[in-house]
DNA sequence: TACCAAGGTAGACATCTGTATACTCGTCGG
DNA sequence: CCGACGAGTATACAGATGTCTACCTTGGTA
């Protein structure tokens, strides 16, 4: 046994996968987004579908839940960065004014941060688009049965949220009045709103543009209330 | 077989209940919350746990998922009744002003909507002490494996948040000038949120008091956005 | 050339699961 | 007093599952 997906820590995907682990990687999103818990589908059945031997499951992954961390990785490092990178761009982008099309609330630009927000949350969605059946087992497995996927989920979003707050803080999305641990509070219930409104999203394909537009108002109504309420005291 | 769970639609627990099929509902909430999933549990560690034979099960129920359907329903009746009913109580009591500890935002008065808020969040967790098991497996089974109860589960919060919109509404506890499918949105948000934040509070214990002071906040604050931006017309 | 490990396969094992059929027992209505 | 019925039990079976040991194949390398 080499390699049952805990090497030294981890060079970022320095193998380019062995096909059989891959194609059970694939096998594990089709089945299990198709209805049931991951650990409920079972090795032999996820072999099956990868049309493999079950026992070449062992060769990769020790268990069921091996599998389902080696997902979580995949996707919360390729949805982590983008999305930082796009926040910067639209922070930067929407630096220069918009034309005052929104009046200031309380000395809060609101034009800017609703841009930013908007694109970010745009991103995301596209972002759920292209792996809709990784989020769909990972909400799912937030709340799950295996402690171990449930703990690397919530650090995925709790980074998610993280990165958020920071960046809030350093585009200035924000007045500065508002305290810090508000800011990643309020983050932490976004990040954890859009990866629930991912399911729905998924699973309504004809009210797609109504959710995108939803989620966007939901966050702003948090941090315009976060800030108003802040701004006359009432935290 | 006689009652599988699916009667004439139903009178609210006309039987005592036989004692098997108590014993039984009470072993999935043991088994379920402490782990797995519902169905991943099986009929036969149910009935191994509840000390009765697996045959029993079928006296009762025709699968777990009816099991869970059963468990569902019980906790829906208990939980909406009281919690309009002290919405009411709440709405009532506070209308005789606070004494202006804050001030009001554009004509909202702030005050009232925070006591309500308040006291409706509290009765909300009270709940959830007293039927923690239950919150547990109802969030879980809410983006689980079987549709059935995912659609059931659903149709409780959107119940719960229908209520609460309607409350909000008849209860003036927000300016008339939010219109109605914005205070259903934010409602079914903030319903969504508080089942999430109940396994938060189950789970960290020692942090009880803080997750409730949050709850409070991050309702005040959708709320208050919302108004807000309402206000300025930036819906 | 010989070797060796990684990736993949084959068959067998005990164990658990859902379900079907058939039995027991207490209670209640006629 | 008796039969029917609800509740619970016993046994049995087919199928699936996780895991073990052993074997084959391939590509690189000493």
């Amino acid at each position: 046994m080499k390699s049952v997906s805990g090497d030294e820590p981890q060079s970022p995907e320095r193998t380019p996968d062995a096909p059989g682990k891959r194609l059970l990687m694939e096998a594990a999103l089709r089945l299990g987004s198709q209805s049931r818990s991951l650990a409920s589908v079972g090795l032999r059945e996820l072999a099956r579908e990868a049309g493999l031997n079950p026992n070449t499951f062992y060769r990769h992954f020790k268990d069921v839940e091996d599998l389902g961390l080696a997902i979580i990785r995949n996707i919360a490092t390729q949805l982590r960065q983008p999305l930082r990178d796009l926040r910067r761009e639209a922070a930067a982008r929407a630096v220069q004014g918009d034309g005052g099309l929104l009046p200031k609330l309380m000395g809060i630009d609101l034009g800017r941060g609703r841009r930013v927000c908007h694109e970010t949350v745009h991103l995301f969605f596209d972002f759920v688009d292209d792996n809709a059946e990784a989020f769909v087992i990972g909400v799912r497995e937030l709340h799950g049965a295996s402690p171990v996927l449930r703990e690397a989920l919530r650090e995925v979003m709790e980074d998610f949220a993280a990165d958020m707050a920071e960046d809030v803080r350093e585009y200035k999305l924000l007045p500065t009045l508002v305290a810090e641990p508000v800011v990643r509070r309020v983050s932490r219930l976004v990040s954890r709103n859009l990866f629930q409104m991912s399911l729905d999203y998924i699973g309504e394909p004809e009210r797609r543009e109504a959710i995108r537009a939803e989620a966007v108002e939901q966050v702003l109504f948090l941090f315009t209330g976060a800030s108003v309420l802040q701004a006359i005291g009432a935290v």
